[in-house]
DNA sequence: AGAATCATGTAAGGGGTTACATGATTCG
DNA sequence: CGAATCATGTAACCCCTTACATGATTCT
């Protein structure tokens, strides 16, 4: 999760396919990933706050008749940049993969955009690649609760391939956008 | 995880077989838990501090001769309790799983503490309680994006579920104090 | 002589939570 | 007529992290 947390990808990418303000942030993510996933209120203008000083976007004021004005924000180039690589990145660390993994999927699925089978292939890989190097440092040991930790992961990791291989690689195929 | 996070359930079971001071629990763990777990200095004085507040631990100061004086810690019978009481509970959340569960087979293989099976066995029975309550609510899915994120939780249970009858089982019986 | 060990902390700041504040409009 | 929706925040607090502070003793 290099450096930036997945909260920030999350608002970012809320805000890929169009402006939103924050109002209707919160909307689109209570309606679509709610299941997976919460910001409060508060976190998230905190939130927008921040990635506007730090020009990840920008925010227009847009005065209503009827309704109390609202902050239009949109992505800028940097902001987009970041967004992008993130989600062609495939998660270096098994304890964020539930979440990092689920929520690519989800961008990938809500936005239709192309690149979904590529990021399930090259996760497969370094799931394996990661599977093997736990493997032979759990045959190396020789303290049982130390094995057993390893052989938890080891467990895990294979769940986690048997998933990439058979439904999120479907779900991604299933896209149709590749 | 009710209420307590696994960090205060850690640093008391640091003091559950012998009093010790905070510099002796942060040894303690960077020798043993090291791989799963870590606290910073800070965190633990801290903590320690706040423990001490709540009435699950009492202080005394040791003056040393050739070494700084030390606050050495014991249990209060409320800390006993507490700690005693989570460990032989199955965790809940399969998301505080692996952390959790993991931590308490540690005290037990550590202290040779008996309840290590019952502990395992009403685990298996609790994740395959909640294995089904995930199945049935994916087949009645029709939303793909959710029905993918019920595969997966699915998917990772079964693994919890087999790492549980093989390796905990076996290494919880391996402790022969049951 | 310098590094590691013994021993306990404080200070600043980050990111997140819960609670609270405001006020118009529109739906049931 | 009250509840929900629209819309944006502030304030206080909690837990955790990183950096800094201190100072004697013992190992290399």
């Amino acid at each position: 999760m290099e450096g930036r947390s997945l909260t920030e990808y999350v608002v970012l990418g809320s805000l890929i396919a169009a402006p939103r303000h924050g109002y209707e942030i919160k909307q689109f993510l209570g309606s679509t990933l709610e299941s997976t996933w919460r910001v409060s209120t508060s976190q998230l203008y905190a939130l927008l706050k921040r990635l506007k000083q730090e020009r990840l976007l920008q925010s227009n004021l847009e005065t209503q008749e009827t309704r109390p004005s609202k902050r239009v924000l949109t992505l800028t180039d940097d902001g987009k940049a970041i967004f992008t690589d993130w989600m062609h990145r495939p998660t270096m660390h098994v304890r964020d993969f539930r979440m990092e993994f689920m929520t690519k999927l989800f961008f990938f699925f809500h936005y239709s955009m192309p690149g979904a089978v590529a990021l399930v292939e090259s996760q497969i890989g370094f799931i394996k690649t990661r599977m093997e190097e736990i493997r032979s440092q759990s045959e190396k040991s020789t303290d049982p609760f130390k094995t057993l930790v390893f052989e938890y992961k080891i467990q895990m990791m294979a769940g986690i391939h048997a998933w990439l291989s058979k439904n999120a690689l479907f779900f991604a195929r299933g896209l149709n956008i590749d």
